[in-house]
DNA sequence: ATATAGATCTCGTCA
DNA sequence: TGACGAGGTCTATAT
C-alpha cells in the first residue's frame, strides 16, 4: 500500500474529517453478538463523531458499523503491508477489527452540514389527521385527546361514542399485523384496570390502510374494529403530488 | 461544476460501478413517507444493484435512501450549473430528487465482495442453547421442538415438564419488554385453541437477561414466569473473548 | 439511565 | 408474493 495514501488517511481521521475510502479487508465485530466478514472490497466511512459504517456492494443496510462515540486507532503492519483500524466504544462495550490489505481508494474533506430532515405521513400525522377528522371512524366519535403516553400506555387516539362509551384507536401506517390487536388489548386492559371499569365497554379500533387475515381474526376475536384509513400523506400525494413536493422549496 | 467530473459519474453510473461521491445537495424524498432535506454538504453512494444511499457528516443512519432496483437519471442544467440525480423505483412507487449544486469529491470502482457476514449470538442461539441445556429452565424441563414455526405462531422452545403439562418458552436477547408476555399469550392461546385444552393448563416462561418492571407485572399476572438467561455468546465471551475470537480466523 | 414504541425500519424465511 | 418476527436493529421521547 502506498505511503502516502496511508499518511493521508492519519491526518483526516486526526483532523476529524468525513472519511469514504474503499478497501480490500476482513472485519471481526465483538459486542451484542459477534460477527465475522471474510476477506472482500467494501466502502468504509467515518464520521467527525466517530461514526464508523461499512457497506458491501450490495445492499441496503451496512454490513458492519460503529455507533457515534467510538475511538479509532490505525495501525501499520510493515512486515505484511497491511493496515489495522481497530475501533472500540467503551461505554457501549463494542469493538471491531478491520484488517485492510488493499487500500483502493481515499477521500476526505470537512462536510457543511447543520440541517435536520423533515418528514411527512408518519404514524403521528396519521393519529393527528383522525383527531382534527374524527368522521373518518364515525359520524359519532369524539376525540379528546393524541398521543396519550402517560397512565394507560401510548394510546394514538382516544375519545367517547355517542353512548359516552370509552373509544381507544390504535393506528399503523401500513399493513396492520398481529400486533396491532395485542397492542390494543393491552393499553384497554390497563385503562380498564386504572378507570375501574370493564375491559368489553371499551371500543378498540384499529385504524390502518390494510390488515392482514390473521390480524382480522384476531381483532374480531377480541370484539374490536378494524377502520381502513390511509395515511394522510399518501392522500395528499394521490391528489395533487407535484403541489405538495413544490411546496416546500 | 468541472465537466470532466460529471463525465465521470456518468461513465460509472453506466457501468454499474460502486460509486461515492461528496456534494452540497438538496433531497426530496417520496413514497412510504414525504422528506425533505434543505442544502448541505453530504456523501452519497451508490452501488451496483442501484441502492443509493446519502449520508449526512454526523450520524449511524443514512438520512435518505433508496432500496436495491431504483433507477438513477442524471440531469445537466448547464444554465445554472447544478446537477439533478433523480431515483426512481417504479415496483416500489418511490422517488427521490437530489440537486446537487457543488460536486466535492468522487470515486468509483468495481468492487469484488461475494462474502456473508456470519453472526453469533442471536435469539436462535440462545434457544438452542436452552434446548441443548433444558436444566437451565429447571430439572424436570424436556424440551422436545425449537423453533416451531407453526400455523399457532412462533415457539421459540417447547416441550413437556413432569407433569406433562405443555411448556411454552419465549426468548428475548435483552431486557423484555411488555411485548414478550403478549407474545407468549397470543402463542398460547392459540396453542390451547388448536388442541382443544385450557390456556391456563400450559406454562409460559419468558427466557431473557432481564426484563422490565411494567413486562413482569404483566408476566405474573397471565400466570406465566421469568427465567433469567444470558444470551450464550455473551457467557462464552466473557469466559473467554480471545479465544472464541481466534477461533473464527 | 431506563422504558417504550415507531421506522421511508431492513432482512430472512416460510407458506 | 405476502406474512411474520428478529435485529449487533436504530432513533426519539418520556420518566
Amino acid at each position: 500500500m502506498p505511503n502516502k495514501k496511508i499518511e493521508e488517511l492519519k491526518t483526516a481521521l486526526k483532523k476529524k474529517h468525513t472519511i469514504v475510502f474503499m478497501a480490500k479487508c476482513t472485519v471481526k465485530y465483538s459486542g451484542r453478538a459477534e460477527a465475522f466478514l471474510e476477506s472482500g472490497e467494501r466502502v468504509i466511512m467515518i464520521k467527525p463523531d466517530n461514526t464508523l459504517i461499512i457497506h458491501q456492494p450490495f445492499g441496503n443496510a451496512p454490513v458492519n458499523y460503529m455507533k457515534p462515540g467510538a475511538m479509532h486507532k490505525l495501525i501499520e503492519n510493515k512486515k505484511d503491508n497491511t493496515l489495522l483500524l481497530s475501533s472500540t466504544n467503551n461505554s457501549l462495550n463494542e469493538y471491531i477489527e478491520i484488517n485492510i490489505t488493499k487500500l483502493i481508494s481515499l477521500n476526505s474533506a470537512i462536510l457543511n452540514d447543520s440541517t435536520k430532515i423533515r418528514i411527512f405521513g408518519t404514524e403521528k400525522d396519521m393519529s393527528d389527521f383522525i383527531y382534527d377528522n374524527p368522521k373518518v371512524i364515525s359520524k359519532d366519535f369524539r376525540p379528546v385527546s393524541r398521543e396519550e403516553q402517560t397512565k394507560y400506555g401510548f394510546i394514538d387516539v382516544f375519545g367517547y361514542d355517542k353512548n359516552k362509551s370509552l373509544v381507544v384507536i390504535e393506528c399503523k401506517r401500513y399493513t396492520a399485523g398481529p400486533t396491532a390487536p395485542q397492542q390494543l388489548r393491552r393499553y384497554i386492559e390497563r385503562l380498564a384496570k386504572s378507570k375501574g371499569i370493564k375491559a368489553k365497554n371499551i371500543k378498540g379500533i384499529i385504524a390502518a390502510p390494510k390488515i392482514t387475515k390473521n390480524a382480522l381474526a384476531m381483532t374480531k376475536e377480541l370484539n374490536y374494529e378494524f377502520k381502513s384509513i390511509e395515511p394522510p400523506a399518501y392522500m395528499e400525494k394521490k391528489k395533487d403530488k407535484q403541489n405538495r413536493l413544490k411546496k416546500y422549496f
